[in-house]
RNA sequence: CGGGGUGUAGCGCAGUUGGCAGCGCGCCACGUUCGGGACGUGGAGGCCGAAGGUUCGAGUCCUUUCACCCCGACCA
């Protein structure tokens, strides 16, 4: 991979400070590694939102909102999840600060102390199976396909501005199902929504398939997950899908009577996406001038800029800028007229340009006479004059290419980074650079964890394939039934 | 929790053998500018991460502590 690529990584924070910034929370204070979302950024996570949300109506699911406080017996219940995040939650011990004694400033009230220790959800499995349970006792109640809008806290040892904040955003899917075949149904269905909106939304070409019994979710039987590609040439996990089996119907002894009156426990998958996302789509997609927004997710799609010098030309071209804006916005886009006069027409297109906005139309006395505007595209960094007349069109249209445009340049960037490779000494030279890698391996978590040991790269999943090649494990030469994906991940 | 690094103005940093707290950017005012990050003049902005110690005197030396960043382990 291009030294310049690595370089851009160091770019990243750059970047993320138009959308984000790192809590700046009490000095002393415990907690670390939240951040603040800025309006911009934020307007983005507002966008990714209302795309999911619809696909999750669309799909037949509904919302609901659940409590973030989790009383800590819950999440012993099922085994396996307990071991997967009893090492990463926040705990609320009392419920009631008095003034200290000794001096100034408050302490935790001994006499406060909660009689059961309340977690700060993770997730939500264990309190909405705790809920499903008084939901559900036929099998008309069936199917229940509920998600959830939350933030969730997960106490990492180390965090990443984006990617694994102590405090997230997120929506996690939670349904009950009456058959096995339904619930992997579901599942199924779940993942291929998130690659979906990846790929239309997010303008981010991303692999399907399943994780390996180590890279799995706590407590799940099956998880299916979109990998995508970043620029550095890492693996970012972007979203997951899962099979939860009959774990937490027995876990929490959710069971309903069949149509033949005999009691059975229920299927359940969950799925969910998180703010993580937004750093994907910065790392996807930024260049060396800053952030590249898809159109459908840009806060602002088209910025205006008037060209001028002396109050009268700023007259003239700011009026003329407000009734393109008009026609604009009528056209439902989302446009802003940076009439700033402190700063003059070159800051703002660096500005904006950094801000990733698509699309930049500047007017000045020239084209005011010529009957034209300049048109620059954030995707491509091309200029071009063209007539006033049509701008309408000519901009929609823009809207279209440059969303298809950003994910053929990612399309493009992922075919290029991503390698058959049969040989496990060119996998260790090879996976230095980065990118995909579709080897085949025995099928045995003693072989992944030799390779993630040797070499950092991690199945990221195997993928599910019509006509599976088999083959023979590029580290141990037994057999294998297919290729599956390594990386290295974030 | 291990290994390395950094804490001085909103941001980025300099600060010599201990001797008046500095620079660049940004911010405010005025003027000149304005088709790709303008310039001049003036101005505001600081408990030098925190606590303790040495000293006539500490941003600087000593002790303790806290936070942040990078690399591991952990993870979406």
């Amino acid at each position: 991979m291009a030294k310049e690529i690595r370089n851009r990584e160091e770019n990243y924070s750059e970047w993320y400070n138009n959308l984000v910034i790192k809590a700046d929370l009490a000095e002393n204070s415990a907690v670390r590694g939240c951040m603040v979302i800025k309006p911009y950024g934020y307007a983005i996570w507002e966008k990714m939102q209302s795309e999911l949300d619809r696909r999750f109506k669309e799909t037949g699911h509904v919302n609901a909102y659940f409590p973030l406080f989790i009383p800590k017996s819950f999440l012993s219940k099922e085994a396996e999840h307990v071991e997967g995040f009893a090492k990463e939650c926040a705990v609320v011990t009392h419920h009631r600060l008095k003034a200290n004694p000794d001096g100034k400033g408050l302490i935790v009230d001994p006499e406060a102390r909660l009689e059961e220790e309340l977690v700060v959800r993770p997730t939500s499995e264990t309190i909405i199976w705790n809920t499903y349970r008084n939901w559900i006792k036929s099998y008309r109640d069936l199917p229940i396909l509920c998600n959830q809008w939350a933030n969730v806290v997960r106490w990492e040892m180390r965090t990443r501005l984006f990617l694994r904040t102590t405090e997230f955003l997120w929506q996690e899917g939670h349904t009950a199902h009456a058959t096995k075949e339904e619930a992997i149904e579901e599942t199924r269905k779940m993942v291929g929504v998130y690659a979906d909106f990846a790929k239309e939304v997010m303008a981010l070409p991303v692999w399907v398939g399943a994780k390996t019994a180590s890279e799995r979710f706590a407590g799940a039987v099956e998880t299916l997950c979109i990998e995508a590609l970043m620029q550095d040439g890492k693996a970012l996990q972007a979203g997951t899908s899962h099979f939860l089996g009959q774990n937490f119907a027995k876990a929490f002894d959710v069971q309903f009577a069949n149509k033949e009156g005999v009691l059975e426990y229920v299927w359940a998958t969950s799925w969910g996406v998180s703010t993580r996302l937004m750093g994907a789509l910065v790392m996807a997609h930024s260049d060396n001038n800053g952030l590249v927004l898809p159109p459908l997710l840009a806060p602002v799609q088209v910025v205006l800029v008037p060209i001028y010098r002396g109050e009268e030309e700023r007259e003239a071209s700011c009026s003329h800028l407000e009734k393109l804006k008009d026609k604009l916005l009528a056209k439902g886009l989302r446009v802003t007229l940076d009439d700033r006069d402190n700063v003059r027409s070159g800051f703002k297109f660096t500005e904006w340009e950094v801000k990733g906005v698509p699309l930049r139309i500047a007017v000045g006395p020239r084209d005011l006479a010529n009957g034209t505007v300049e048109l620059a595209r954030r995707d491509t960094l091309d200029k071009e004059v063209v007539p006033l007349e049509g701008i309408e069109e000519r901009v929609e249209q823009a809207m279209k290419d440059i969303q298809e445009n950003i994910y053929k340049k990612a399309w493009d960037f992922r075919e290029k980074n991503t390698f058959e490779i049969d040989s496990y000494d060119l996998f260790r030279e090879r996976i230095e650079e980065g990118g995909f890698f579709l080897c085949h391996w025995d099928g045995t978590p003693e072989t992944e964890a030799k390779i993630k040991e040797e070499t950092k790269a991690t199945i990221r999943l195997i993928p599910e394939e019509e006509n599976p090649v088999p083959g023979q494990c590029m580290v141990t030469g037994k057999p294998s039934s297919q290729r599956v994906v390594f990386a290295r991940a974030y």
